[in-house]
DNA sequence: TATAATTAGTTTGTATGTAAACTAATTAGC
DNA sequence: GCTAATTAGTTTACATACAAACTAATTATA
């Protein structure tokens, strides 16, 4: 069996729908690996790539769970994130006058110069990588994805419960 | 902002083709989430369901190291998955008479009890979900999908190395 | 058949991820 | 202004994830 397709044929579904949501379920957990892995000399993960990318290109300071709700990191998450990355010197939090309970997530020098030598090769990366795609294809795409993540948003937080 | 679009903003890329990239990635991890909440009352995540899956419908006894191959799990990772599973009564180990190093899994009682109650609401779940799309948009979302593993796979294992 | 290479699985160390309970600080409502 | 509710972040406990080093068993090969 192909790896790059094993979803295809994974619980014995028959239904083209469910082979739909497993491939994207699949590409993006293949997606999240190859990141790891083009990170791995530099960074632990992907996430802390994402996390100095949003603090660089951020219109102002942001907090901890500023910075979860846009990368969809939990608050309890970002703690540990956030105090590997100081330890690594990538980060800095700084103390917010107006309020005690805060702190504002600032890049240190060291973190921009990391970030400088991985940005561009990261964007280069991904041109190569989509360039499968035609524009239009790339824009389904785009329609596509926005419109399951309504869906999933749409369901809500619906548990499973047996009411038998 | 939306959380359902920050994907859109989350590194000011302007380019389309990066917002595809982080499109499916996203939509990725928010389908993890999902599904380990639909899962959470029975089992401890999703990754469980899926091995419980594989493990029902193979057409034969499977050794740890396949089922890691058919789930992309690492086998260090399996190791752990498993014991867990074990001692929850899932899943059981039995030894190989051929060949002493490995197991073959196969789910107990209380394993297949499980699945089966989580089974059908799994796939009516996926259903409804699916349903914002026309079969032409499925099939679509497939050879996307499926185009896109088969270019992160040609790939390979390129690390970013600075070499300046 | 003795040795080398490979394979299956485990262990260790570290990172990411969630939920729930918690502290401290701020805001809302009266 | 006092109390209750909310918010920001931490802690704990647990599950998932990967890499590298490891053991034991099997297979290749000379």
């Amino acid at each position: 069996m192909e790896k790059k397709n094993c979803h295809n044929e994974l619980v014995s579904f028959e239904e083209r729908d469910h082979e739909a949501l497993m491939g994207v379920w699949w590409t993006g957990i293949l997606l999240k690996k190859r990141a790891k892995h083009f990170f791995s000399n530099f960074l632990s993960s992907e996430v802390q790539f994402n996390i100095m990318m949003v603090l660089k290109y951020a219109a102002k300071p942001l907090t901890q769970s500023e910075l979860g709700e846009q990368l969809l990191v939990d608050k309890s998450n970002i703690t540990g994130l956030l105090d590997r990355m100081e330890k690594s010197g990538l980060i800095r939090r700084l103390s917010v006058p107006d309020d005690r309970r805060c702190y504002h997530i600032e890049l240190t020098g060291t973190g921009r110069k990391i970030l400088e030598k991985v940005e561009q090769p990261y964007r280069d990366h991904v041109k190569k990588l989509m360039s499968v795609f035609s524009p239009n294809e790339i824009d389904d795409i785009n329609r596509y994805m926005s419109r399951l993540e309504k869906a999933v948003a749409a369901e809500e937080s619906t548990a499973f419960n047996d009411r038998s």
